[in-house]
DNA sequence: ATCTAACTTTAGACATAGTCTAATAAGTAT
DNA sequence: ATACTTATTAGACTATGTCTAAAGTTAGAT
């Protein structure tokens, strides 16, 4: 599969090790972004492996969020949501429905924030839009 | 006092009764603004009247999200993160220490958002700015 | 000022989300 | 293949958040 080729070339690309559940988190990421919670994919992993660990899934998460594989979506709810970060995006989130939606990647103009950000040094600015979806419209 | 009386229009602003623990909970979040959470609000409020319950301070937290006179902080870390709202603004977080600050509003221009939001009615775009903080750097 | 209906608070049981530990297994460089 | 390091596992544990039903408050109408 190109898809597999792909990621382990991330890994590659990161300095993580390949573990088989490793890869198998980021692939469901990519295969249903859906912003799944560690729970979802941990019931998804386990159904086919039963031995799969809940601490596994959390690791794994936390290990591919920290190396920018992975992101944590900075959506509502209490559960933690992630999303396979490997092209960036941003978020839409429906006033009506709550539903979060990633967006195209777009550039915020420096002039925009560059006198509110005093003399912090700024690295990317992702954006949070918040209004109504197309279904709820 | 001032700003006591500002809270109260407040409420009275978004048709919520007033109560003294929403007071204590929204002027904690005013007077401090460190973007607590709801345990470290309950801590403060349930030290200064020990009747004061744990499920209460997230009946106000939820209330007050509701009506926008407070909001979750889009930040990291496990426990939902909260500020006052009585002025819009946007956040930074820095890489290094993981620190949420306030930033000073201003608007994403239209331009930069309207092909990447399709079909979707947008009401406001709130920014998360990521770099280095100025003690960090 | 008092009454009343609707709303809010409370304590603590419960539920959900996430972390830790120490034994075992697997990845990788040589 | 071996040795060394790092990752996985089960399940106990902690932290965070929700629910319930009884008691107490609020605000508007009298």
């Amino acid at each position: 599969m190109r898809g597999a080729i792909q990621l382990d070339e991330h890994f590659d690309r990161v300095g993580l090790r390949k573990t088989p559940q490793r890869l198998d988190v980021l692939e469901h990421l990519v295969r249903r972004p859906i912003h799944a919670t560690a729970d979802e994919i941990f019931a998804a992993l386990n159904r086919r492996d039963p031995r799969v660990s809940r601490a596994t899934v959390y690791n794994c998460l936390r290990d591919l969020a920290r190396t920018g594989l992975v992101r944590e979506v900075p959506g509502e709810g209490k559960a933690a949501r992630y999303d396979a970060n490997l092209h960036r995006h941003h978020h839409f989130i429906c006033d009506v429905c709550g539903n979060v939606e990633d967006i195209e990647w777009f550039d915020v103009p420096a002039s925009s924030w560059q006198t509110a950000a005093g003399k912090r040094r700024i690295r990317e600015s992702e954006v949070v839009l918040r209004g109504v979806c197309s279904r709820c419209a």
